[in-house]
DNA sequence: TCCATATTTGTAATCATTACAAGAATGAAA
DNA sequence: TTTCATTCTTGTAATGATTACAAATATGGA
């Protein structure tokens, strides 16, 4: 059982049940959700949760380092509960989002042709092992 | 002096004025460019151009092989005009994006964990040289 | 020239996100 | 325990990017 509460205080930020509900589904559902898709659980749980809590949440989680914003492609948010470096992949079909293994250790550089750098993403593209399994059918 | 007309034709894609600009606009100016930012640009030079256009363009060109559309950060989609590979990098003070020279072979695969792979992107953020150097100050 | 088709345009709709202000909860001080 | 300031949450309205759609225009071939 994971003590999100001490998570929260750990990062400084106030534990509040809609934070710690937050918290709790982005540690359990590693599936990298919009906020839309967090928003459409949890309202569930919480029938008075507003919108506007969950991007605030997010927000505010992102800007502690609780959670990295992902900009993977179609113009939309994800959210990743920080862990290991890891490789993003999103199938244009299915519109999944996968783990993959695989450290990059060629960008683990401070600084590159001057510039500092903070964050480094690598993300992939193209069609998931399940659904080339469904197109060979 | 390029010949839009003909890589627009060896692509499948009809020329016309407006498409016949933006390619160029993109081979012109590769500042990663918004369809915001196109637009704001070429209706100066085609005063009846419509965004629609400039949006309905772009996709045709990524559908056609022509421009690759990058999912960088901040929620907006981005342009690059099909060269070789290479990496971004978006300074998250000015909002400029950069190349930045490298390969990466570690990723040229065309299966991955068995997934197909058909495009991939490294994407980094911190604070360019420019705006380093300002800090300082 | 005429016609079918493709392209462009402008407006309205959509979707994600943010701004803002009011209401509710919280925690510390008296 | 009460009071009060502060922080959180909520709902609505605004914003900004993008898409849908239908009418107007341009294009190339018969």
């Amino acid at each position: 059982m994971i003590d999100f509460v001490r998570i929260l205080i750990e990062h400084n930020i106030a534990p509040s049940i809609q934070r710690i509900k937050i918290l709790e589904y982005l540690s359990k559902y590693k599936t990298h959700p919009t906020a839309d898709m967090i928003y459409r659980e949890l309202v569930k749980q919480i029938p008075t949760l507003s919108k506007t809590t969950v991007y605030n949440t997010l927000k505010t989680f992102t800007e502690k380092g609780l959670l990295t914003a992902l900009a993977i492609f179609d113009n939309e948010i994800r959210y990743d509960f920080n862990t290991d470096q890891h490789i993003h992949f999103k199938c244009s079909k299915c519109g999944l989002v996968f783990d993959l293994d695989g450290s990059h250790d060629t960008f683990n550089e401070d600084f590159i042709e001057g510039h500092k750098i903070t964050e480094y993403h690598i993300n992939l593209k193209g069609i998931c092992k399940n659904c080339l399994k469904k197109e060979s059918k």
